[in-house]
DNA sequence: CACTAATTAGCAGTAAATAG
DNA sequence: CTATTTACTGCTAATTAGTG
């Protein structure tokens, strides 16, 4: 019903050929590196969808679609990295008012 | 079904009005333009319109046109709250009639 | 015009890896 | 362990397409 094992094409490839692509680092003992590999977005990714929210910190669909299509993410994971970023720039707002 | 219990019962987490979401700030008049933000209503207003949906749940545009004066919304808002509330209800009854 | 049904985008809360 | 980062769930307001 949802698609939800799509990530960046970089590390789908971890299986088969993984030619020349190589993800960060696997300092720990080689353990599987199957099965559930999620998470963290590149530094170039998170860069430019930071640059992004400075001029707008809620893009229309196809500012995210193109985005997406930019950075080798789902439009999906685009809206929410904009959904998180909002509610992290939210609370430390709030913080800072309870601060005074 | 008239107490204030819309949340599902999945999680009992029992999260007390506070809020403090108060994305909408007196929308009353003006709100011309394009006015892509917009969120939540107030408790207050919530309380009056869930008052009347018990009293009458398809209420006549008069009625409609006198409540959005007295909550401070306009009368669309209020026509559409009544159209989702509605379709709220029924889905609920629905999913009760599914589980017998 | 008012309604329904379906869809969209947003938010709060929270789970779950992961980094430190 | 705690804090952060990605992802999901559930709900709400609003929009669109189609009916009468």
């Amino acid at each position: 019903m949802f698609a939800k094992e799509q990530h960046q094409a970089a590390s789908v490839k971890v299986e088969l050929g993984l030619s020349g692509l190589d993800l960060d680092i696997h300092p720990i003992t080689n353990v599987k590196s199957h099965g559930k590999n999620k998470r963290r977005f590149n530094d170039e990714q998170i860069r430019s969808l930071e640059v992004m929210f400075e001029s707008d910190s809620r893009p229309e669909s196809v500012i995210k679609q193109q985005l997406a299509n930019e950075l080798g993410l789902q439009p999906r994971q685009i809206a929410i990295w904009f959904q998180n970023r909002r509610a992290r720039s939210k609370a430390k707002q709030i913080e800072r008012d309870y601060n005074v």
